[in-house]
DNA sequence: TATGAATGAGTTTTCATTCAT
DNA sequence: AATGAATGAAAACTCATTCAT
């Protein structure tokens, strides 16, 4: 959670313990109602309510409503992607079809953590955008599959590598959040996974 | 001093056919500023404005504000759907092989045509849901790709064809969606549709 | 149900006897609506639906809303008032306390007619005032029960004769009227007439 | 884009002294409008503007307009009491006849420092009703001048004495009432007072 | 630092009334 | 006569933001 000091420079950087305390309370507030109500329900002065500060201490750490919503959604995406980072640096020589399932399996499942939170933000609210450079989760895992996938290249036998990569990644991202968005009870997660890497890897390698 | 409200009824249908210009006018423009300004920006006074009637005319159409995204959103799915219904409807005898290119490129040119609006929506607004029986593309789609298979089971060598047909529908859905996102210009249409293609019968028959 | 035209001038008299059905229509469902809903409740375009008529209609035979509910409160006033009018003019000869019951009987029973609808008119509208010169139904019912004081005043023994009229009628209207609006399950309307005649006749007799 | 719908609890309640300044500024200038010009004027952004404070203070305070309204009926019935009750108090011990034309002065007194404002706010409007608990000044002085009987049981002559209380209350509210709803100038206050009494009294012990 | 009272532009919504058909 | 689509001023109410304490 230590997230908002780049982004926006207005903005007081908690430097004492009891501030961070405090902006990690609001940022809480602001996730659970978004999370458990909905976006239109946050507003500045519920969040503060919940978060059991004033509303001015909320201003004292967030210049405008905007830059709540960016922190949640940069703490979300790079919580959300660090253990998947962690895999692949782990995994770099291994070969491409053993770790395809468990690559998947936990990018779904630091999605799933986030999904609600992130199904509830508003998918293109142009002031957020501004506020946070558009870092969605999706710029975030694409970088990082991408890398993996530079590293297993020699294992791809279609002709154009670079655009395999990348429709190897819209397989992953976009099954897991097609899954995530309309999930099937004909479809367990370890099974979606299975079939996942079993297409993305025939994708690849026939 | 409210009163009366009506909540129940979606007040008054069109009975003339200068109601009807009028409903549809609300609607469009509507759509125009949630696509090229934001749903932010749409309130009822500027959407009024914007469909060259009064206030009190959006009202008498629609009860609510949310109601108008509500029906925008209905037209969208159907619209966006009715023509690849028409191409499964005319294909269902064609060998599986041959018409999924064309069956991808049917759906992405539709989604194409609403996804700029539908990006700008509010992914889960609590109060639109309610009014539209939560109707997404993805409902409408899945159950008319999901006809479509069944006509083509033989084909498939996945050993549980229904689990292969959710997956299928994932990987075609999961990856337009995430092409309409997050474009990349190393990826044409084409040679997105070319892969997907690909992935999806390599997955389905090898 | 005659009652409008004099109030109002710019108002369509109904000649015709259809036109005559249409103005009770309205008229009966705006008592409708504020009777059982409240005169909040009561919009121009709600008595229209109500009456089975369009809008356009109701402003065809009442220029103003006011108008609607000023005619319905002098039918209201003449209607409740005339049976009283009735018996007092046949009573006119019998003697004083004999008659007391049987006259707050018949004022009780028309005020408990009109009672829920005047309970909801508002009470002091200015807008209404102006349209329907304040008739109220006590400025009806106190010249009427004057009148009938005035042929009886040789029972009075109270000094000031004219100041017992009116005492007396703040006694009968009041105690009906209070009764009316908070009724009480210890007192039948039967009980209440008898000690309410009971208590004029002494304050006036002894 | 309405959010939070606090409809229970009565919004903030003003722990600063400055806050009780506010809300008495805003209690004033809703008497003040409703008096001098009908319920009909009395605007939230009215009574913003006549308070000095801004539309968004109001609603800081009150959740509803109604709400405003309610307040003010409280105040009103509360005030216009209390001073009834401590004579009660003061003279349980009195005999009935001596204070009887002293009660009524009090109550007409207190009546009519509120006649004008209740005069003004609508009769039965349903919405502020659920907010104050329905509390009219009536049902206050009932309980009260129903105490004081219980303890002048004896003096009274009338067989079913809990009957002989209500009508007893009845006369003095219901001609009270009558009397300033249409006031005469035939008759002073004082004589009032005096006729009223010797009914009351001629009715409970003759 | 923290508070919370105050702000007011801006939003949704209502409803009496008009007028072309 | 009757219709009902359209009007728009005006009402209720919200909420991000400021600032004196």
């Amino acid at each position: 959670m230590k997230a908002l000091e780049q982004t926006t420079s207005k903005r007081k950087a908690p430097t004492q313990p009891r501030a961070r305390v405090t902006v990690d309370c609001i940022l809480q507030a602001a996730e659970l109602i978004i999370s458990k109500k909905g976006y239109e329900y946050a507003t500045t002065n519920y969040i503060a309510q919940v978060a059991g500060v004033s509303i001015g201490t909320v201003y004292q750490y967030f210049p405008r409503k905007e830059a709540i919503v960016a922190a949640l959604l940069e703490n979300l995406v790079v919580n959300s992607t660090e253990p998947v980072r962690k895999y692949l640096l782990a995994s770099m020589h291994k070969p491409f079809s053993e770790c395809m399932p468990e690559l998947i399996r936990l990018v779904l499942k630091n999605r799933k953590k986030s999904a609600f939170l992130f199904r509830r933000l508003p998918r293109d609210a142009t002031k957020i955008g501004e506020e946070s450079e558009q870092l969605t989760p999706e710029t975030f895992l694409y970088s990082t599959i991408h890398a993996f996938f530079t590293h297993h290249r020699d294992e791809i036998k279609v002709d154009d590598i670079e655009m395999a990569m990348y429709v190897s990644e819209y397989l992953c991202v976009g099954v897991i959040n097609a899954h995530l968005e309309d999930p099937t009870p004909k479809l367990t997660d370890e099974q979606m996974i299975e079939h996942l890497s079993s297409a993305v890897i025939k994708y690849l390698t026939k």
